[in-house]
RNA sequence: GCCUGGGUGGGGUAGCUGGUCAUCCUAUGGGACUGUGGAUCCUACGACUCGGGUUCAAAUCCCGACCCGGGCCCCA
């Protein structure tokens, strides 16, 4: 007796059809990563261990599949690609002329409990741009997602924030401390921060400025932040932001409540939040960052976002697209004909020859049962001719014609 | 890590107040119809997630593990 063996578990296989569909869907999305000017690119599947430890945040340390290599290496199996993007920048980019833009499309890997949208393994289609602090690189960023999404049908509601405006509230606390306030911003416990905020003692005005400017939504959000922070940097900058986002003609709403998981985030931040996901609703959250310096390299600005594929193909209607091809049947006295047929016809089409040994007519069958469009007789009278008998599945007509016009009628765009 | 619902052939199901050989549909292989598909008929294949326990007897009751779904947390 054999133990069957099952994949491991928050892992999937994907099937013909489901993969035609997703497919089509990454088609779509590098389409417009291209159209945009970004190039792709591909990291290893897995990390020294730090790349992530480093500046990630307590959320993905205790997600992270790890293991020691036969060199008692640390390694990581990559739980998302942005430092693994800024690695690469740092060891072999940082002298090319700036900005860099970049689109991937990958799989990464967290230690979770798998739930509707969210496996072990799950795969990520990202962009960074490096190189740039400014307003208008964050619009085009955010302006690239919804543009991505919308590519596959996927209508979300935009979020923006800035943590600068936050963050230059308590400048002068601990940074330890800093980032547990905004683990507590970005969880919405109000509760847990009053709490927190007791046990270090903050200033009461501070609080009360965090709290009201956390709870800040909408259009006056701006001025009414800069009311509560001061004129400063950030507030301008994110004002910047905001009025290039009305160029490209986003909807979006203000929330100074935004935090985000990861820690490495230090100015803007996006979430995109769609409909139909259960606890997962967020199919999109990026900003900007900085994190060259710690991977050792030079203080570089960057922004960018993930977008979580598999989410996205949970609520896209997309259909693969159709695909045409064609079942070569022969009979008995024509088997060898028919392999040669059907191994010139597969230049141009996707082209099935019986591999049963079945009849003539279980032949038919099977392309009917395969959904085939078309079916290429190839029989004694028809080779004495010259020729085949294509015959058309739906409409069931059938003519006699050369292999060559065959192709030609049915060859891929 | 926490709470909750569930696992019967490849897919979908009946049985689950313990008791013939576990039901039916579908899919798949082979065959009949013998150079023209979807139908029909015959036939083959194939399951109680795993491990303990209770019992004369367990798919059925109990416990545990594994896996799946939903929620919390976190995040994509």
């Amino acid at each position: 007796m054999v133990m069957e063996i099952q994949r491991p578990r928050g892992t999937r296989d994907f099937l013909p059809y489901e993969m035609a569909r997703r497919r089509n869907v990454e088609n779509r999305l590098r389409k417009v990563a291209k159209h945009w000017g970004y190039g792709e690119i591909k990291t290893p599947t897995f990390e020294h261990i730090e790349l992530f430890t480093i500046k990630s945040g307590e959320g993905i340390l205790g997600e992270i599949y790890n293991f020691k290599d036969k060199g008692e290496r640390e390694i990581a199996l990559r739980p998302e690609l942005t430092a693994p993007v800024v690695r690469m920048y740092v060891e072999e980019l940082q002298r090319s002329p700036k900005p860099l833009k970049f689109y991937y499309f990958d799989n990464c890997f967290r230690y979770e409990r798998p739930q509707k949208g969210r496996f072990r393994e799950f795969f990520q289609f990202g962009v960074e741009i490096i190189g740039s602090a400014r307003p208008e690189s964050e619009a085009e960023v955010i302006a690239l997602a919804v543009e991505m999404l919308n590519s596959a049908g996927v209508k979300g509601d935009l979020h923006v924030g800035h943590l600068g405006i936050v963050r230059a509230l308590f400048k002068d606390i601990q940074p330890e401390h800093q980032s547990k306030i905004m683990r507590l911003v970005d969880k919405k416990d109000d509760k847990g921060l009053e709490e927190f905020l007791d046990e270090i003692r903050a200033p009461d005005e501070m609080r009360g400025k965090l709290f009201r400017l956390i709870g800040l939504r909408g259009i006056n959000a701006v001025h009414e932040a800069r009311e509560l922070a001061g004129d400063i940097e950030a507030i301008a900058q994110f004002e910047t932001l905001l009025s290039l986002l009305d160029v490209y003609g986003m909807e979006y709403t203000v929330d100074l409540g935004i935090a985000r998981g990861l820690d490495y985030y230090t100015g803007m931040v996006f979430e995109i939040y769609c409909e139909g996901l259960g606890a997962q609703n967020q199919v999109c959250g990026g900003g900007s960052y900085r994190l060259a310096q710690l991977f050792g390299g030079e203080d570089t600005p960057s922004t960018g976002y993930a977008i979580g594929f598999d989410r996205i193909m949970e609520i896209c209607e997309v259909a693969p697209q159709a695909s045409k091809r064609i079942v070569v049947v022969s009979f008995d006295d024509t088997r060898k004909e028919a392999v040669v047929i059907g191994n010139k016809l597969r230049a141009h089409v996707p082209t099935y020859v019986d591999v049963m040994g079945r009849k003539f007519k279980d032949q038919i069958s099977y392309a009917n049962t395969i959904g085939a469009s078309h079916v290429v007789i190839v029989g004694k009278n028809e080779l004495d001719a010259g020729k085949v008998a294509l015959k058309d599945m739906r409409t069931g007509e059938q003519e006699l014609v050369t292999v060559e016009e065959v192709a030609e009628r049915l060859k891929l765009d």
